[in-house]
DNA sequence: AGCTTTCTACGATCTTTCTCGTTGACATAC
DNA sequence: GTATGTCAACGAGAAAGATCGTAGAAAGCT
C-alpha cells in the first residue's frame, strides 16, 4: 500500500486532476505557491520515483500524469482522515466540511444524491 | 492561524478527545503504535509548546488536555482537505468517505440530519 | 559555428517530524 | 537509608519533506 501523498504532493496531484496530463511548467504555473520552478520539478520527479506519477516524452518536454485515478486517491485520503481525525464518524466529517466551506445548493443536492445512491447499494445486501 | 496538526499529533489529539484529560502514560497505552513511551511524551511536550495542549499538575503526574475544542480542529482539517484534495467539492469528500468506510444506518441518518440542519440555516439568509 | 531559450537532472541544504537513550526528581517499599 | 519504580526533562540522532542553485542536453535562431 503506497503511503499517502504529502501536502505538497497533494497540491500537485490536484492540479493534474484538474488539468489532465501536463508538463512541469504548466503545473508550476497553476500552483500559486511562492517556491521556484525547480522545486516543483524536483517534487514531481520524486513522485514519479514513488510511483505516484508517470512520465511520457512529448517532443521536448515531459508530460506527467497521475497514476491512480482521482477517486481512488480521494477515497484513501478520506478513509484515513475518517479514522485518524474523526473517530470513524462520517457525520462529523460532513459537518466539519460544511461548516468550513458552506456548500452551494447544487453541492447539497449532489451530496443527497450520493447518499441515496449509497443507501440503495447498502439495502441490496 | 496555527498550523494543522501532523499525523502523529492527530493521533494523540484523537485519544485525548476520546478519553478526556489524560496522562502521558494513558495516552501512550491507548496508542497502538510501536514506538516508545518517551516518544509520545516528547510529542506531547512539543504540542504543549505549540499551544495545542495544556498541562496541569496532578499529584505526581501531569495531565494533558487539548486546547481547541474537537469541533474546531475537525472543521479546520476538513476545510483544508476539501480545498487541497477535493477541489472544494464536498460531495466528492462525502463520497470518498462513504466508499472508504461504509456508514451504518445511524450514521446515515445522522448525516441526513446534519444536512437538513445546514440547509435550514442556509435558507434563512 | 555560436548564442539563446527551454527543458530535465543532480546534488546540497534547511527545516520539520519522529524517535529514543539517558538523566534526575520524587515517592514508596524494604 | 538504600533500593525500586514512576515520571518528566533534555538532548541527540535519524528520517522525511521542501527548497533552490547549478549544470547539461536539445532545439531554434542569426
Amino acid at each position: 500500500m503506497p503511503p499517502l501523498p504529502t501536502g505538497a504532493e497533494l497540491e500537485i496531484l490536484a492540479v493534474l486532476w484538474r488539468l489532465g496530463p501536463s508538463t512541469v511548467r504548466e503545473v508550476y504555473a497553476a500552483l500559486d505557491k511562492n517556491s521556484g520552478y525547480t522545486t516543483t520539478l524536483k517534487q514531481m520527479q520524486v513522485m514519479t520515483e514513488k510511483g505516484l506519477l508517470t512520465r511520457s516524452e512529448r517532443y521536448r518536454s515531459h508530460v506527467y500524469e497521475a497514476v491512480a485515478p482521482m477517486e481512488d486517491t480521494q477515497q484513501q485520503i478520506a478513509g484515513d482522515l475518517l479514522r485518524r481525525a474523526f473517530g470513524g464518524s462520517a457525520a462529523n466529517l460532513v459537518l466539519g466540511a460544511l461548516k468550513a466551506q458552506p456548500a452551494s445548493d447544487e453541492d447539497l443536492a449532489e451530496i443527497r444524491r450520493v447518499l441515496k445512491e449509497f443507501e440503495k447499494r447498502e439495502r441490496s445486501r
